[in-house]
DNA sequence: GTGGAGTCC
DNA sequence: AATGGGACTCCAC
DNA sequence: GGGCAAGTT
DNA sequence: TCGTAACTTGCCC
């Protein structure tokens, strides 16, 4: 039990430093503190990536932390994050001689361009909205209690091999999200553990969302536990003031759903996400809307906590100096150099803390892909493999057919068992979802990487759609704005096996069943002393926590719209709007789709602020929808839940 | 007369490297080839800014070089461009030093964000519209050429001081405009000067742009003896080639006007321009549509001959081996580090050959100041010297009286003896344009600057007024596209002195005759054999070849225009369109009038392509006017017609 | 925003 | 003896 | 576009 | 009890 300088804290080690007092030791020949300092940096790695953002502490994160060490020592994995330590130190020495080489130059330039950035960032600022960033306590250890009320004060999580979350009685022994189970059990040897229901889950989830559209029609659900609301509207309306307002949703939500949330208030989305964590569980917090307020929220504020910045990141950052945002400002003129533009002009916005303050209904997003997963027992029989990629494609074909789209590009996902990652892809000739498809344009991928690695040994599988062409009908939906969902898709456009089989169970996210395949069942259920070990079993199809992108309850009043008629375009197959300008000009687009579709994509980048781009779909919004002042009805943008470093 | 090695053409001098040739030479402590070297460059930038341009060469430039250079020699401006030259010398082996630095550096990144912004541009291209550039031959000598027939056969310029062009005889001696007369002389005795007469020039013009209009009625003036023109259309309805079409235009125009044109044909503005002057005078060039012809075309076409290189910018990329445009390619990763953003990004449009393929009405776009500045004998009485800005004040109220506008901001310029150019300027607490205003607001910077400088010696005065207001009505002409001119703005809106006072003749340019300021009146009338030496008088109110926005003339059928409603925003006092909506947006525009003029500013200059900023003005776009593809109706946009170094 | 430099016609 | 005038953009501060 | 690393729930 | 699954973005080649 090494008690080490500053390791009882949760925070990161001090990278070794390229300076003189290494360099004696270097003199010395005897690493005599490296082996120390490896352990240091790995062990930290070790304690897993959601780390800060769970929210409790007051753990010895030092006791902790030796004893996973321990657990971990030895196995593959635990060789395999050894491997990655190694190449991560050197990533940060390399970093760390390029800042160095770089302070040679003249970077009066980078400065300069650095603080015009901050000017400009500076006039975007927009202090007029109220975002509120909601977050589930514990959200599937929560919705587990209701039923199994006994578990209230022991220690339990749910999930298996891996915990997907657990109460906050057994954080007090180190447990967290994405902690191997058996790891936990060392940690708290009383740990319950209990399966996924992620049925009750997705339940659960619409319950609460039912109330968050009293409050804000158009709020954004995040995930499944987590939505941004926009209550500038609400709290003018009501003449109530934020704080007041959200402790009344959450205590709302507490009566009807009988699960506690905690919320973060702020003037845009990034701080609020960071605000919900402030007071977990069942706690709020309210950032002024004030410029220096913020300014002074952020300059404490430790990186790690920000939305984009995992173990990884900010390792790289607290080498070159930057352990709070604060820290930013002062080495700003290295960073656009030593991390990329995007990365930069993330830290920068981070700096000022700025961020969305738009919140838009997530079925007004395009899903980028689908796919599946699992892990297994180490497996190297090239039968057995093409009996797993089999299986893999036939559950990804459900997927599909749930997600109502194709895909034009497959990829092929293998984890080795030394947890190496290898992917592989295909564009297929047209765009597939079915199962015989999927497997057939897959096994040659397949085959290829078994040739590249003979005798290879998987740990895990998983195919993937990318290039997604929806067989949904309301492909226009967002220009129109916030249209019902009903649209009931009796299409007869894409006839290729239309699969008018999903039909969607009213606002519980669940859908009519499939064929459950009879496969090697687990069908563990864990009594609470936690001794009948039992291996999670992840194939169900309602094992999703990926997306679901469900339509937001109209909280009041169905507004009615008209039927609208479709055509579809020759390229894509997608449905368009019955507007003859329209559909030209989407035909122009489809001719050289992936081209038009990566220089928007980089303008959207280059451009930050304001400037919408060129997309039809682009243009087309303004006329109709919200004329709230800084709440623009956005057409189908990118995904804003994702942490893309992007600003904006 | 020194014959030294590469002197009979006009490329530029070799940079002395720093090379261990040069070492070497310090190591002697005698710069043995320094002082021939130095006048290397210094000889070069004699030869006048207008060098490649001029089109004809077959002329020994050396022999030039050396009279010029005996020509100039000891005098104060000799001295000054001997110091700038230094400057110069000085920044280059700064920029190499830099390069050398940067080598030291890992330029993958920024060798790929070239290659990546190729590619995006790349996918801009646009080849599909048939661009041409028109360009008067010796334009103010022709004109005089057509009074003066006798003068066919004799070298003759125009303009005394200096000359603003010469014939194509003279240009045979190495006359060139921007030239000084006395200079000139030199290189050709019999030169005979005539003086200049703006309103024939202006007339001419209108003439020729009578027949552009049947061509393309959106026709562009680039200046008083250019204009560009996109006649895709009229290919496509005459079914005639774009030769054949600009062959029978410069016909046309010979027979209508009596003056010859050359002409280049291209896909975009930029490549016409240079293919203008392939062929000069009276020719045309075509540079086919075809991307690699294009390539090639730049590939070894001297960066010189690109329309915002000049002296300066020419040896500093020659520095770093970028001679052609095809050289810009193997110094792409060097080239945003070393000449910033704009430049880089400049430079690589040029090496793929892109440019606008839009055309627009220069009435259209925006003036942004308006000035008047005079050379006179050195000065230094600060009575003289207040007399001096009194009168100035006077010349400009007149031009803003012409340019029916305000100005918020008033720079003084001067001139010292030496050459020195000092600019000072006020915001002034509201828009001036009277000459009481304008002396009086100005006469404060004055004495600073006399205060600064103590008994300083003025050879030029000027003043301008920047950040214009106009008090013309048709403020939103653009956004309802063409709109003819007769506003005649019987305005009541700004009565504040309203100078109903200008009234433009029909379409030659001229106004409404000022009282002639009586003044040190040289009436100089140049006899032919040029022994009659008289000093210029620059200070004619039709001395105007700066901005004069004159409408196209309309081809055929004058379209008509429903009588608009304006109302005043009362924050710039501009006349807005009559539509509540537009008009608040307006006013919230108003308020933060520069903080959002900067950003637009900013973001247009961050995204390249296409997307369309933000303004009021913007929004309004793309209902009517042309639906011609490519040639979008644009609202005010920047003045193409400037070299900005961005693409676009 | 200010001042200087470069560019073009 | 002696080197223009109007306008615009970009950059560094 | 392919492959991979990183981040988040 | 034996280190998840689903999804996205960004960088590099
Ligand atoms: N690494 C993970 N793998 C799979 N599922 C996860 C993972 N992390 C979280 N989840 C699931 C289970 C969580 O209950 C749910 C919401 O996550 P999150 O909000 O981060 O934590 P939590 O709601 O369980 O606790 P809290 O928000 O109180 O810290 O998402
Ligand atoms: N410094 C200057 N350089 C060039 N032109 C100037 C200058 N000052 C005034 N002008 C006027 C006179 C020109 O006739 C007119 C058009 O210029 P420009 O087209 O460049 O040359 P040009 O028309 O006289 O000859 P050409 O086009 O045949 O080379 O602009
Ligand atoms: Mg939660
Ligand atoms: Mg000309």
């Amino acid at each position: 039990m090494a008690t080490n300088a500053s390791s009882t804290e949760d925070v990161p080690p001090e990278e070794a430093q390229p300076t003189k007092q290494n360099g004696e030791a270097n003199q010395n020949n005897k690493p005599a503190k490296d082996t120390n300092a490896g352990h240091e940096s790995l062990k930290y790695s070790l304690l897993g990536p959601s780390l800060t953002k769970a929210g409790q502490d007051s753990v010895d994160q030092s006791k902790v932390s030796e004893i996973i060490y321990e657990a971990s020592k030895g196995s593959k994995f635990f060789s395999r994050e050894e491997a990655k330590d190694k190449i991560l130190t050197a990533k940060i020495s390399h970093i760390l001689a390029k800042k160095a080489r770089l302070d040679k130059l003249d970077l009066t330039r980078d400065l300069r361009a650095a603080d015009t950035l901050i000017a400009q960032l500076e006039l975007s600022r927009d202090l007029t909205q109220h975002i509120v960033h909601l977050d589930c306590d514990a959200f599937y250890a929560a919705v587990e209690l209701l039923d199994r009320p006994e578990l209230a004060d022991v220690p339990f999580a749910v999930g298996g091999g891996v915990l997907t979350t657990c109460n906050y009685v057994a954080r007090k022994f180190g447990c967290r999200s994405g902690m191997a189970g058996f790891v936990a059990k060392k940690l708290c040897p009383q740990l319950v553990f209990l399966p996924l229901n992620f049925e009750k889950y997705n339940a659960k989830a619409a319950e609460v969302r039912e109330v968050l559209a009293e409050y804000d029609p158009r709020f954004e659900s995040a995930s499944i536990d987590e939505a941004y609301l926009n209550i500038t509207e609400y709290c003018a309306e009501k003449g109530m003031g934020p704080a007041e307002v959200v402790e009344q949703m959450r205590r709302e939500i507490h009566e009807k759903t009988k699960i506690t949330v905690s919320a973060g208030i702020a003037a845009n989305s990034k701080l609020a996400k960071i605000c919900s964590n402030m007071n977990k569980p069942n706690g709020q917090f309210v950032l002024p809307s004030d410029r220096t307020a913020i300014m002074e929220f952020m300059r404490d504020l430790p990186c790690r906590k920000l939305n984009g910045v995992g173990r990884v990141f900010e390792r790289e950052l607290a080498a070159v100096g930057v352990k709070t945002c604060g820290d930013i400002y002062g080495q700003r003129q290295y960073l656009n150099q030593l991390f990329g533009e995007k990365a930069y002009e993330f830290l920068m916005t981070c700096y000022l803390g700025l961020g969305r303050t738009s919140v838009q209904p997530a079925e007004e997003y395009e899903r980028k892909s689908v796919g599946t997963e699992s892990t297994f027992k180490d497996m190297s029989d090239p039968v057995q493999l093409r009996e797993k990629l089999r299986w893999t494609a036939e559950e990804l074909e459900k997927d599909m057919r749930r997600a109502e789209c194709k895909g034009r590009t497959l990829v092929l996902k293998v984890k080795l068992h030394t947890y190496e990652v290898f992917t592989r892809q295909v564009v297929t000739p047209k765009a597939v979802y079915l199962a015989d498809d999927l497997y057939n344009y897959s096994l040659p991928i397949l085959a290829k990487l078994e040739q590249e690695r003979p005798g290879m040994k998987l740990r895990l599988m998983g195919l993937r759609c990318t290039h997604l062409v929806s067989t949904k009908k309301p492909d226009t939906l967002a220009f129109f704005g916030l249209k019902p969902r009903r649209t009931e898709s009796a299409g007869s456009a894409d006839e290729q096996s239309g699969s008018p089989h999903a039909k969607r169970v009213q606002r519980d996210g669940e859908w009519e069943q499939w064929p459950e395949e009879a496969l090697d069942g687990y069908e563990l259920e864990m009594d609470k002393d936690g001794t009948s070990e039992t291996r999670e079993q992840s194939g169900s199809p309602f094992r999703r926590h990926g997306k679901e992108v469900l339509s937001n309850p109209t909280p009041k009043k169905a507004q009615s719209v008209p039927e609208e008629e479709w055509w579809d375009c020759p390229i894509c197959s997608r449905p368009q709007a019955a507007n003859e300008r329209l559909f030209n000009e989407h035909i122009d687009l489809c001719l050289s789709r992936q081209a038009i579709r990566d220089t928007v994509q980089q303008e959207a980048a280059l451009s930050s602020t304001g400037s919408t781009g060129t997309t039809p779909e682009s243009r087309r919004s303004g006329s109709v929808g919200e004329k709230k002042r800084g709440r623009p009805a956005h057409g189908r943008g990118p995904d804003p839940r994702q942490k893309k470093l992007c600003f904006g």
